[in-house]
DNA sequence: CTAAAAATGTTACAATATAACATTATAGAC
DNA sequence: GTCTATAATGTTATATTGTAACATTTTTAG
């Protein structure tokens, strides 16, 4: 995912978003020879349905809509075998969840997040990476993970004024 | 606080910086017209004493051996004032909060957090936020409050072997 | 002193997450 | 195919973190 396609265009086909996302996730689960069962990948799917951040009850509410004894270690063992695999992240600001469009590489996150509709997006930009590494560095501290999250607004809710009204 | 004071040296004279951090917290309340209260001032001492994320049940516990009637509102309030005043800062990848150590300045927080002794240390490096803000533009995000906690190990602890065995 | 405002006390509960153990489904050996 | 070990899920209970709502006390200002 480059920079310039961080927020989908509003023509974005999102079926084949999903689906391709999804498709993604099968074959990684296939080469690392884990399953990818059928709660898991629903539960993924629900990440994936918004492209934005959904609460474990928000998805817990929609399992026992279809499933008989969901409850909340059904949802948390998802998100934690989802999570070790790198299909989804989590948000910390808001003990959130969202897939990730690109799990086959490790990284941490930069997640931009729109405070009016909730849309996000990761970047994996890495001069924002070398920039923390070197002032981390230079006060003799050794990164492992680092976690940005940053709020604000979205192409959509900027231009639309969103936001301080 | 500049970069290369970041983390404290081992001879760091706490007791003073504890003190200063306080007398800095009395100051910016009677410039402000608000009351740093006892209660407020001590859960300021508490968040201050060990230069490490401290839980507000953590704090509740230490409240409780002290005060008559410290409830989970109790600390929440305190926190709550010293937050709205920069005072203290909540790390979210804890749940946990920790003093600020330039709270006159408005700042989101880059926080270097280790894994092994939890001591925790801010930067405010402008050229991270700068790379944060030039991606963030690129992909026509309007930059409100950036996190960034960055999980990993102290000088102390690096230099210890720590984290890995 | 008195009234308004601010701060704190108190009780109850909401939201998020995990522990522990039982049951079921899957994969591989035979 | 059957058996067995392992992985996954079901189930119940509980831990942790955070708020709502209203009562009481303290402080401020007239
Ligand atoms: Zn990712
Ligand atoms: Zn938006
Ligand atoms: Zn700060
Ligand atoms: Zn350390």
């Amino acid at each position: 995912m480059t920079l310039s396609t961080a927020f989908m265009d509003t023509g974005h086909d999102h079926a084949n978003c999903m689906e391709s996302a999804l498709d993604r996730a099968s074959a990684l689960c296939g080469e690392r020879g884990v399953r990818l069962t059928p709660l898991r990948r629903r539960v993924l799917e629900l990440v994936w349905v918004g492209h934005k951040p959904l609460g474990a009850y928000e998805i817990l509410d929609t399992l026992k809509a279809e499933r008989r004894g969901a409850a909340p270690p059904t949802v948390y063992r998802a998100l934690d075998f989802l999570l070790q695999h790198g299909l989804v992240h989590r948000i910390e600001s808001l003990n959130s969840f969202v897939g990730c469009p690109d799990p086959l590489k490790p990284h941490g996150g930069q997640f931009l997040i729109c405070r009016s509709c909730g849309l996000t997006a990761e970047l994996n930009d890495h001069r924002i990476d070398q920039a923390i590494r070197n002032s981390a560095n230079q006060a003799g501290f050794a990164v492992g993970r680092p976690m940005i999250e940053i709020e604000g607004l979205c192409p959509y809710c900027r231009d639309a004024g969103e936001g301080s009204p």
